[in-house]
RNA sequence: GGAGGGGUUCCCGAGUGGCCAAAGGGGGCAGACUGUAAAUCUGCUGCGCAAUGCUUCGGAGGUUCGAAUCCUCCCCCCUCCA
């Protein structure tokens, strides 16, 4: 503990980092000096789930504490009420204290698969942002200007696309700067996108007479469409509740292009082995083998169960095993009539489509097969007697039971 | 507070009395091709056991045989002035 020598601790801390800030030797230098860093990140709980996103900056809380310096994560329970606008194209929807209060909670309980929670320090910053006076806010206020708010990137293009700016919007960055006030730490972690925040915490420490932090920021995770950040909003996200099958599926569906972002984030990879696979890939080697492997071991640090995975997904989807991914449904009593169900009926109950309409559409477009033949649309009255494998699309097949 | 411009289906964005469940694009879904990738092509994309049916175009009323389109009031956003 705190015993590993200060130039291995800087190339590991480093490793897979955007930027650090002020630089490199002062992270040197504060670890010579203090020893033991105070290292702060803070997450604000806005949705139900923790996606990998989330997990890239988690991991690096992850190195600081393995190599014994002391962590604080930070559910924003009260920023989350004000909604960072970073890197948002319109302003965050308002969230009730209610909502909050159940996602920090889960919060909690899902940094908990990658911090080892009994060491870290977990704080709620509603514990100091609720305290603070009109007269607070008007000296953290007092911090910015609007010209600098509109230089940010996403400030200025909402200004210029006449997307409302509502002024609390502004305040989130103060407020997230005070929470480093509150804390005291030596670094804080960030996304590349939390940098004017990250900044923010440094010029707010400085004002308050304090050793102003180290930033570190790490870049950010592209989501599963291969374009945009993930993110709950957008849907493109891997979530650490997914089932391994989906968090296996998930993986295998991302762009060839940024398989080599995600080992490098999300496993620990070296650049090394990384920079193998790229040529390998460029040399023609199927990228589907290292995605198998990436797929593999990301199902494997948040369900140890890679390996089955791997073999259930090629089953079902290299050689054709539908039964390898069906769940099982079972039909209930009342859908049926003289042994015949109503195959729309059934889908719209087990879930597996949203509306009657959506049903008669993918059967009419040939996707929903049972026993491997195609539903035909002018007859959707069904025999069934049990056993049956029931498709829909081609990621989708459920066992069929009937039920008493 | 004043003047002007806006609020359309998941998103962007057409539509100014019937031909509008509403163009086009994006996204999504499905089919073909594949490696459940990408690219490409094709189709679908409000609900409904489907009907000259129902609900939808910021909200509430009204005019009309008929409204997203006209009128009234209200709510919200943007710009300029103060």
């Amino acid at each position: 503990m705190g015993s590993t020598p200060i130039d291995k601790q800087v190339s590991e801390i480093l490793r897979g980092v955007a930027e650090i800030l002020p630089s490199e030797e002062e992270l040197a230098a504060r670890l010579k000096k203090r020893g033991k860093l105070r290292v702060k990140l803070g997450i604000d709980p806005t949705h139900t789930d923790l996606t990998l996103g989330h997990t890239v900056v988690l991991e690096k809380l992850r190195t600081f504490q393995e190599l014994g310096h002391d962590v604080i994560y930070i559910i924003g329970d009260f920023t989350a009420l004000v909604g960072d606008p970073s890197g948002r194209k319109k302003a965050r929807p308002q969230l009730t204290e209610e909502q909050i209060r159940q996602y920090a909670a889960t919060f909690r309980e899902q940094a908990g698969k990658i911090l080892d929670m009994d060491k870290a320090e977990v704080r709620y910053n509603s514990e100091w942002l609720a305290k603070l006076s009109m007269k607070d806010c008007i000296e953290l206020c007092s911090q910015m200007t609007v010209a600098r708010m509109l230089e940010r990137e996403d400030f200025g293009e909402r200004y210029r696309s006449e997307t409302p700016i509502y002024i609390h919007e502004f305040l989130y960055a103060l407020l997230q700067a005070y929470d480093s006030v509150a804390v005291k730490p030596d670094i804080e972690i960030g996304a590349t996108e939390q940098k004017f925040n990250l900044l923010m915490g440094r010029q707010l420490m400085q004002h308050k007479g304090l050793q102003p932090q180290l930033v570190l920021t790490m870049p950010i995770l592209i989501g599963t469409d291969g374009v945009m950040k993930m993110s709950k909003s957008e849907g493109n996200y891997i979530a650490l509740t997914d089932t391994p099958q989906d968090m296996f599926g998930k993986v295998m569906s991302i762009p060839d292009g940024i398989i080599t972002h995600y080992f490098r984030l999300l496993t620990q990879k070296g650049e090394d082995e990384i920079a193998a696979m790229e040529k390998a890939m460029a040399e023609g080697a199927n990228p589907m083998d290292f995605k198998l492997d990436l797929a593999e071991e990301i199902t494997k640090k948040f369900h140890s169960i890679g390996k089955q995975e791997r073999d259930r997904f090629i089953a079902a989807f290299s050689e054709g095993d539908k039964e390898a991914i069906a769940g099982r449904i079972s039909v209930p009593p009342r859908l049926i009539k003289d042994g015949k169900v109503d195959i729309v009926r059934l889908l719209v109950e087990i879930g597996a489509v949203k509306s009657g309409n959506e049903a008669r559409r993918l059967i009419a477009q040939g996707a929903v097969k049972i026993d491997g033949k195609k539903v035909n649309p002018e007859d959707t009255q069904l025999k069934v007697l049990g056993g049956e494998l029931l498709e829909i699309g081609k990621k989708k097949a459920y066992r069929v039971a009937v039920s008493e």
